[in-house]
DNA sequence: GAGTGGTCTAGACCACGGT
DNA sequence: CCGTGGTCTAGACCACTCC
């Protein structure tokens, strides 16, 4: 059970490019192909991602180019960790776990996590805090399928991700974050200290696992004065 | 000059798609490709466009299935490609260019864009409208020195970034974006037709050529309550 | 076993950029 | 003109899911 030919294929890439400068040359995809022996639509495979994920860009009729990646902020367009941009930007982070329930989902959720008839879900509802003022008030959904037995104490001071991935084997391999503006209701505003009214922001994100099944399901909100989402976007339409 | 195979295949199924409910299957890439009278290869291009935008997810060995929203309303996203986003739900798409006029930049312009001195920018005003709704309200400010003697006439029922592409050869091949919540001020809630005070989103866009040279820097205010920032983030720790 | 998506081959012609 | 990436074909076998 080898691993795919384009994935070897992007791996090597992969190190290749590491060793060149930004805008420096690849070689041709026809020059690829006799490299690593390899039909032309598996070299265009690997180069597919590569590209998807920034780390060349193409031209056409003139060639396949390194790109200028990790010169900004480097922690933008991957999958976002609340705690680890806190830390980055010099700030104590704080997590409260405050609940963690079985609960039936509503058809919103079931339909976002593929749930069948009466199949169920955790609830954990977080409130994460920068140097101990709130900024995030959140709802995580979890597939009871997925993470049997699960508790609130095992939570306790673990990133999320690597309980979801060390215990129950689930890794999150791309996620989907709808992000809306919001003016704060009442319950919002008392669990982020802030004024009713006030924009905010209302993120959905959705991860799935390298099958494409989805494994959480998050609706957060997050302080308006104090919270800014970044993304990075790639070529392909620009 | 035609447009490609795979692209009129991805814009039927786009019609197909709005036509059918989150997790609803479509038909298997056998029957696709009998369908349409193309080869498989040519399926599934159009499927993995489809699938990276998220409007479906393919389960290996079950099948290929219409993707959940999130929200209810009418999604509308990705800040770069307004006019095809508009499009693609059924809606009509106008751009009012308000007026072009070069300016000396504030600091923050300057140094998003990389000015020296008393280098100038285009600052070009643009309304945005879904059906004759307004939607979202943004300032462009453009380098003098890369797009010398700009005019509005020029602009004129062609997407921007055509116009730096073709006439300037400028191709933007990755843009940052920060995303913020805020509270409409008296003259973007007129422009907006919308209350004063309303949440609404505060996008901030620098795209980037492939020398890595700033090339643009956008400033939009979108409505909240039409507007859904998409974007999509990978696991890197792959 | 039948049907699905995932991977792969070996060709072909087109569209674009530069000489 | 040649070399580049972009599109496209008609096959093949593999890996997975469900019955």
């Amino acid at each position: 059970m080898e691993k795919p030919l384009y994935r070897q294929v992007i791996s090597d890439l992969e190190k290749r490019i590491n060793h060149l400068k930004p805008n420096d040359r690849l070689p041709s995809e026809r020059q690829l192909l006799i490299q690593y022996n390899v039909s032309r639509n598996t070299i265009r495979l690997a180069l597919q991602d590569l590209e998807e994920r920034g780390l060349i860009y193409r031209l056409h009729g003139k060639g396949t180019f390194v790109s200028s990646r990790y010169l900004d902020q480097p922690n933008i367009g991957e999958m976002y960790s609340f705690s680890e941009e806190v830390r980055r930007s010099g700030q104590k982070p704080t997590t409260l776990n405050q609940s963690l329930k079985l609960v039936e989902p509503n058809q919103k959720i079931a339909e976002q996590l593929n749930l069948q008839n009466a199949e169920k879900a955790y609830e954990l509802v977080r409130l994460r805090l920068a140097n101990d003022q709130p900024y995030i008030y959140s709802k995580t959904y979890l597939p009871e399928k997925l993470f049997p037995s699960l508790t609130l104490d095992e939570l306790q001071g673990v990133p999320l991700y690597d309980v979801l991935k060390d215990k129950y084997k689930q890794l999150g391999v791309m996620a989907f974050e709808d992000v809306q503006a919001v003016n704060l209701d009442k319950q919002e505003s008392e669990y982020l200290q802030e004024e009713v009214g006030s924009a905010s922001l209302k993120i959905y994100r959705k991860t799935i696992n390298e099958k494409n099944v989805p494994i959480e399901f998050t609706i957060s909100v997050a302080r308006g004065d104090k919270f800014i989402y970044r993304s990075k976007q790639y070529n392909h339409l620009l």
